[in-house]
DNA sequence: ATATATGCAAAGGATTTGCAGCTAC
DNA sequence: GTAGCTGCAAATCCTTTGCATATAT
């Protein structure tokens, strides 16, 4: 998917929510999906203001809140306060690996824990929505 | 272990770490082990004041991290931005499976899924330190 | 006696919100 | 034209901290 098709997208989902194209909406989108992941609304809000955009913290919580909703990112919480939002489009379900010294994210995929996370959750009855796999550690650099 | 073993266990740490036996840290470790579990602070503190001793939010905070640095209890991080506490002591490795309509918490454990993770540590020469694995959706009574 | 804890209230950091003015449609 | 946005600053929520006073040893 180029980034124009996301971009057309992106519109045509605001058009369908009732909600106006914003040059504000469409830099936090442009943002996100540079795909530098794992991205702070700080780190976007900065970015933004110093390409071109202006744009306030409030707007950029807002939007990233649309790309969440209509799923074009995902929020993701690493414990430490701060958000993360990184694309989720054309980005294949994956968790997260963190190094408690660096601060680097490896992302990982299994299928195996996603299939027994399944069974597990048919098990106990329970219709599995989401779920947040993290590990923490020390990556191999910082060893 | 019975709950005057830990009681003992847990003056003799804070001797051992130089820290003084009081009152407030005593109640804030029988709240905790009360085995309620998964307990906010905020929760711990209202408990704790209803009961008899006189404490404040500052000293609960600051006696829960001396419990889960000491390994008396663990620190839960359910993506809500409020922390969650549990006692670790006799309390087996487990994660949390989390409705997302009523709130309730179920403990899941499965080996297989913690030696896949092991494995994917180990393949990405990751020093696994902790792990944090929650289930959301929705309980069989919510359903 | 004195080093350490406590309580309070104020500070903190991330995020949300109310509202007046601005802008897309 | 007007419903919906934006920006600002103030508000919120949980948690931490500074400091004067109280307390364990």
């Amino acid at each position: 998917m180029t980034n124009n098709k996301l971009l057309s997208d992106f519109k045509d989902a605001l058009r369908k929510e009732g909600l106006k194209i914003t040059p504000q909406r469409i830099a936090v989108l442009e943002e996100i999906i540079k795909n530098k992941g794992h991205r702070e609304s700080e780190d976007v809000y900065m970015a933004i203001k110093t390409r071109k955009t202006h744009v306030s913290r409030a707007t950029v919580y807002r939007t990233l809140d649309i790309l969440v909703q209509n799923g074009f990112a995902r929020k993701l919480n690493l414990g430490d306060g701060r958000a993360r939002y990184e694309p989720k489009i054309d980005s294949p379900h994956h968790d997260h690996m963190i190094c408690n010294n660096c601060g680097k994210i490896i992302e990982f995929v299994n299928h195996e824990i996603e299939k027994i996370q399944e069974e597990i959750a048919k098990h106990h009855q329970f219709k599995l929505q989401q779920h947040i796999h993290q590990l923490f550690g020390i990556c191999k650099e910082c060893q």
